[in-house]
DNA sequence: TTGACAAATGACTAATTAGTCATTAGTATA
DNA sequence: TATACTAATGACTAATTAGTCATTTGTCAA
């Protein structure tokens, strides 16, 4: 137990400075001054490693910013959460640099879904951050200020992680919450949409299904007022259901509804569906 | 000369895919239906290939972006830089893929250098693009602007980038020009001064020499077809031996050989060169 | 057809990799 | 001391890597 615990941190220093991919089991038992047997006992592999390095950080980085979100009264909630995640970073901050770069780079199947599961735990937090603070006032632009948080926040992380400038917690923190609220109070035009949240859902990423779009489109016509737009896509509600048309009066169709700003999703997914 | 576009353009493809350390010259060679010795006809490494990679797009997303800074009119200009910015990310998703990736995790000294940059005439089109736009209002605050800016162009490309969701380019520009005017209308604490930026200076930058440029401009008066341009480049060269004409009129050549596609970059230097 | 030269090949080397396993060292109990 | 057990070793395999070079193929002028 003991020994796993030295490889993990002798593994951390190397992973930090050279990356995963690039360094070897025999860098790792040579810096933890063991045999590449006793690797083997310890961990079934090299990927096991880094797993069990990312499970062991990330519960404890989470499980911080989960009670902080969860215990702190609303005044203090935005300058808390932005100085425990950045205080995360710094204190792990070979960590940090690792779950950066795997985020950005990984190519192992199993490692990047468990990126993912930890980013997923990460953005419930944000949105019910956001949620709580700022409530009905940002409906429409809720998802892109969580984007945002994120976003600024890893950027800004990756300031004191990769260049190794002097870090005053105290005042990104304070800049982070500023900027925060400026973007809360004065946004208007929202990118990240419902629609598009869906479809970054790791399950719905594979397959279109028909029901799928036929209750998007239902949604939709509901919306749209009278117009080509509606007609073109009740016309194509119909195709679904029992196909008369060409494929190229299909093409058409979908083209109609494309330059509509709320169909613009809907006519991704039937272009994927019918393959244009 | 063709067999080395071949190689570049079958290697960005498994590059983007795998990432440049995990693809091998072998897959490479497979996938351009070439032998492993034609391959090193074209390059002399593999490290070779990914250099001439970032210097192929680089070169052109570079001055294009700095063309629109410097010859747009203050009211169009946010709008223009970012629709410009995202449109090259999204014309050559494969690159940025790949520049995104090696950014935040290569480890080859010479990829890192020219990486950074890149990345530094990207920081110094924003920032000239902030002080034109908001000038002394913001004296305090104008590095950190010019951080928020490239954070989010880049944590928002990377949504379209590495989640196959559809782009509204139009839309994700307006959201974004909202958010930078917000930004540097409202934000007030300053965490990266004037100090902190002299710091991340690594040393100090290459210089532009006239040597350089002179070199350059031989090689493309070779190249060249007679035209305007080879006329405007050869008394360009002229100039630089003998300076007789005066500044507008040398401003004038230079946008005539900037439309060229050759002579982008050539002309990104001489306008550095010259101040215009 | 021949000769000369450039383009292209792929078998090859030498180095490195993740992971294995027969062997040995160390330790605790009888 | 003898026995039984675990902990640890590092030489080993098989696969893969970047890069080389003797050889073959293609082309075009004489």
């Amino acid at each position: 137990m003991i020994k796993k615990e030295l490889i993990m941190e002798k593994a951390l220093e190397l992973f930090a400075k050279q990356g995963f991919e690039a360094t070897s089991v025999q860098q790792i038992t040579e810096h933890s001054r063991i045999s590449k047997g006793a690797f083997y006992l310890s961990f079934k592999s090299k990927d096991e490693l880094i797993l069990a390095l990312i499970d062991h950080f990330m519960i404890q980085i989470s499980s911080d910013i989960d009670h902080i979100v969860k215990h702190t009264t609303d005044h203090d909630l935005l300058y808390k959460f932005f100085y425990a995640s950045l205080k995360s970073y710094r204190d792990h901050s070979d960590f940090a640099k690792i779950f950066m770069k795997e985020q950005a780079q990984s190519c192992n199947e199993e490692l990047i879904k468990k990126i993912h599961y930890y980013e997923s735990i990460n953005e419930k937090n944000i949105l019910s951050l956001v949620d709580r603070l700022y409530g009905d006032d940002i409906v429409q632009t809720r998802y892109d200020l969580v984007y945002c948080i994120n976003g600024l926040l890893k950027h800004y992380a990756a300031l004191f992680l990769f260049y190794n400038i002097p870090l005053d917690l105290y005042l990104l923190t304070q800049s982070l919450v500023e900027k925060t609220n400026v973007l809360a109070n004065h946004i208007s035009i929202p990118f990240i949409t419902n629609d598009l949240v869906e479809m970054m859902k790791p399950g719905t990423k594979e397959e279109i299904t028909k029901e799928q779009i036929f209750n998007l489109m239902d949604n939709k016509l509901e919306e749209l007022e009278e117009s080509i737009e509606k007609e073109s896509l009740t016309l194509l509600k119909q195709q679904l259901i029992e196909p008369t048309l060409s494929r190229p009066l299909i093409k058409g169709l979908v083209e109609n509804i494309h330059y509509h700003p709320h169909c613009k999703w809907l006519s991704y997914l039937l272009r994927q569906y019918y393959q244009f």
